[in-house]
DNA sequence: CTTTGACGGAACCTATGGTTTCGTCAACTG
DNA sequence: CAGTTGACGAAACCATAGGTTCCGTCAAAG
């Protein structure tokens, strides 16, 4: 309270004491993430990922605010296969490369997306990494079509929004709901029908 | 098991004793619906529901095998307004009316399907019985496409599958992600994107 | 009046998310 | 080396919720 301790409002003390294990954080998330895309994934408990993990609970507590936090880490690590966004200057051919990309590191992590989503029904942290998460893809396909709008690629009138919708919802029914695979051949036909340069594929 | 009892496989016994009470089974389905779409739908209980309705919780389990298919009725009951199937021969207009007719039953009962998946995520009587409803919806949606087909009016190579993936796609992105609501304009924009008659609108 | 079965109330069991306590051990500092 | 900080494991603990069971009561039919 004195003004000499004011001074210093994040004193950025040098972390002493017993450092955190990084091997336990990686095996949790790995546990997790093998018992979420696992058969009975919609039933992961946090018993069963500290048990996996040889991990006490207590731990799992420590470093992550609930379970939905542990599976959305999970998932994304393992999401973020970083996709290109290319920009070659012709829409079709980046729409579906960019498609092709996304589609083939989502189709891998299907069981974990379907699994998180669950979580994130019930858990706000898991609900709000994912809109995060969501919301930064959208941003960039946004981007790609935006770039093609302004060549003429697209029609002026073109509603950006529901195209984005139609791509990412067939996405997510195929993979929440339908639980069909989601292939680069299905982005190929998809960048066609929705830029719609003649006929369809 | 003399033989004179077998062959009665499935005595139609006339039913004595006191009858189900159908304003029990009313008042639980109100009540489930309403606490479904409430603000906090994705956590009904079945306590909370039996309480609602003023029934006890052995009722509900009586008539009930879960607390999914409870809400799982409940939904139907309110989802299954009944969206009339258009055959004017016109593929466009029959597809702006069936998804404009679809979109209005369903956007109302939107907190209701939200809440319906979160549960369907974990209780297989919920899923099933929420996978049967998609797939009769497709069913109809597929017919009228394929009228539309056959009069000439969609592609010949044009995939189907797809075609319905990316129309119930949008719509349950929007419902379950994005929670934007699916209107009759977006019925319109939609029909005649998929069906692309030249420009979009 | 007797039987059948619906209904309410309440106790009960189990699983699970989440918290807390305690003891131990590893790492850094003086 | 000694003391301090804090990660970690073990286990008890609490609250909630789904689901079951038991009991007593009441309504409808023969």
């Amino acid at each position: 309270m004195s003004p000499e301790l004011a001074r210093e409002p994040v004193a950025p003390r040098p972390h002493t004491g017993r450092r955190r294990n990084p091997a336990v954080r990686q095996a949790v998330l790995d546990r997790a993430a093998e018992l979420l895309a696992g058969p009975d994934g919609m039933a992961v408990s946090i018993d069963a990922i500290a048990q996996a993990a040889g991990v006490s609970k207590h731990t799992i507590y420590r470093w992550w605010p609930s379970k939905g936090a542990v599976l959305l880490e999970a998932t994304v690590e393992r999401a973020q296969k970083e996709v290109t966004v290319p920009d070659t200057g012709a829409l079709t051919t980046d729409l579906e490369a960019f498609l092709a990309d996304t589609f083939r590191a989502v189709d891998e992590v299907a069981p974990l997306l379907r699994g998180l989503m669950a979580e994130a029904m019930r858990d706000t942290v898991a609900a709000d990494g994912m809109r995060e998460f969501i919301s930064a893809r959208r941003n960039e396909l946004r981007g790609l079509l935006v770039r093609g709008l302004d060549r003429g690629e697209l029609p002026a009138e073109t509603d950006l929004e529901m195209t984005i919708d139609q791509i990412y919802g067939l996405m997510w029914y195929r993979i929440l709901i339908a639980r069909s695979p989601v292939t680069a051949d299905v982005a190929t036909r998809l960048a066609r029908a929705v830029t719609r340069p003649g006929a369809p594929g």
